[in-house]
DNA sequence: AGTACAATAGACCAACCTGTCTGTTTATTC
DNA sequence: GAATAAACAGACAGGTTGGTCTATTGTACT
C-alpha cells in the first residue's frame, strides 16, 4: 500500500531530475510540482540524496521491465538481443526522452561512494548481466566478453542519443551487434545459428 | 602572452571540475587551490559559466592534440584509426583519469542552449568529424556511417571506463572497430587493404 | 464522539552560492 | 622616483540551498 503522496512525489522528482538534472532542481521545485508539503518528503525519504536513490531504483526497475516486455514475445534468444536495441531506438526517438538518467547520475555524483552513484552503478551492472545472460541463452561463444561489448554498445548509443534524439544511434548499435552476434555463432565446429543469416538485414558495408 | 595567473586558474579549475564535478565545486574552492584572488577570476573570465567554457575548450584542444600526436607516427590510415582506441586505453588506465569531462558537462547542463553544453557538444562533434576524416583518408566504404559508428564506440568506451578504470573497455572497442574496418574495406571490386588481416590481432570470436 | 495518524503551511536556520565593491599592495614602465 | 596597471585580501550583498520545527488541519478507525 504505497502512499499516493509518496508516489506522486517520486514521479514528479523523477521527471524533474530527468529533464533538469539532479543538482539544478531544488527540493522546493519538486514540492511545488507535486503539491506536497516539505515534511512529507522528509518523512518518506529522509533526505534529497535518498529521494534521488529512490528515483533511480524506481526508474531502473521500470526500464528493466520495459526491456523484458519488449523482448518477451520473441522466441529466438538471438533475436531477443537485437530486440533490446530496437527498444532502445524506440526510447531514444520518443519525445519524452532526454538522456539516460543513470549516465547523468554517475556524472553528477563523481564520488563513487555516494549513495546516488552506487544506485546508478547498480543499474548499469544489471543491464550488463542482462546482456550476458541473453548471450548465454543464445549459446553464443564467449558470452561474458560479448555481453560486455553489447552493454558498451548500448552505453554508446545512449550517450550519442542524448545529443541527437533519433533512432540513428541505436540502429547503428544494432547493426554492429548483428555483426558481433554473427561472428559469435559462426565458429568452426559449431553449427551456424538455425535461422541466422537469412532473416537478418544486410549490413551497410 | 597568457597571464600566468590566468593559466594557473584554468589548470586548477580544470582539475577540480574533472574530479569533483561542475556544480559541486564552488568558486571559492578554485580560488583557494589556485592561490588567486576572486577579482582576477572575474576580470579574466567574467563568470563561472565562462570559466567552465574556457576549461572545456582548453581540454578539448589538449585532447585532440594528444590524439593526433599519438597517431602521428603511424603511416597507415587504417592503423591510425585503431591507434585512437589505443590512445583511449592509455588514457583510461592512467591514474589521473576520472571520466570524460565532456560527457559530464552535457549531463550537468541539460539546457542545450547553455554555454557549457554548447562547448561540450562542439568537442564531441570535433571527435566525430575526426573519425570521419580518418575513414575517408583510409578510403573505406561509407566513411560517414563508419565514422559515426566509431565515435559512438569511443563514447561507449569512455562511458564504461568511468566505472571500471582499466584498458578493457577501450580494448574491446578497438576489437569491434577492427571488425568494422575489416568489413568496410572488404567489398567486392575493391582490393583488400594491403597490410590488412595479417598484422591484425585475432578477434576473440 | 474520540483517538490516532498523516499531511498541511509556513516560519525558520545555518550554510553555501555567485558576484560586487573597496582599499591596499605589488610590479612594471617611463 | 612617479605613474600605471594588475593582483591582492576580504568584507559584503542578495539569493538559494537542504533541512528542522511547530502548530494546525483533515481523515480514518474504534
Amino acid at each position: 500500500m504505497p502512499s499516493p503522496k509518496k508516489a506522486k512525489l517520486l514521479a514528479c522528482a523523477r521527471h524533474l531530475f530527468e529533464t533538469e538534472g539532479f543538482h539544478t532542481t531544488g527540493i522546493d521545485r519538486i514540492l511545488d510540482e507535486a503539491g506536497v508539503a516539505k515534511m512529507t518528503l522528509y518523512n518518506n525519504f529522509g533526505s534529497k540524496d535518498m529521494l534521488i536513490v529512490a528515483v533511480l531504483n524506481d526508474a531502473s526497475s521500470d526500464m528493466i521491465n520495459q526491456l523484458q516486455d519488449a523482448i518477451a514475445h520473441i522466441n529466438d534468444p538471438y533475436e531477443q538481443i537485437l530486440g533490446v536495441f530496437d527498444a532502445l531506438a524506440d526510447w531514444h526517438s520518443s519525445d519524452k526522452f532526454c538522456g539516460c538518467m543513470f549516465q547523468a547520475a554517475v556524472a553528477e555524483f563523481p564520488d563513487p561512494n555516494s549513495a546516488p552513484a552506487i544506485a546508478a552503478r547498480e543499474h548499469l551492472l544489471r543491464l550488463h548481466t542482462l546482456f550476458q545472460e541473453m548471450c548465454q541463452r543464445a549459446e553464443l561463444n564467449s558470452p561474458e566478453v560479448l555481453g560486455s561489448m553489447l552493454s558498451m554498445l548500448a552505453s554508446g548509443a545512449n550517450c550519442t542519443a542524448r545529443q541527437i534524439r533519433t533512432r540513428v544511434p541505436a540502429d547503428q548499435a544494432r547493426q554492429i551487434a548483428e555483426i558481433l552476434l554473427e561472428r559469435a555463432c559462426a565458429r568452426p565446429g559449431q553449427a551456424t545459428h538455425p535461422i541466422a543469416p537469412a532473416s537478418r538485414t544486410e549490413s551497410v558495408f
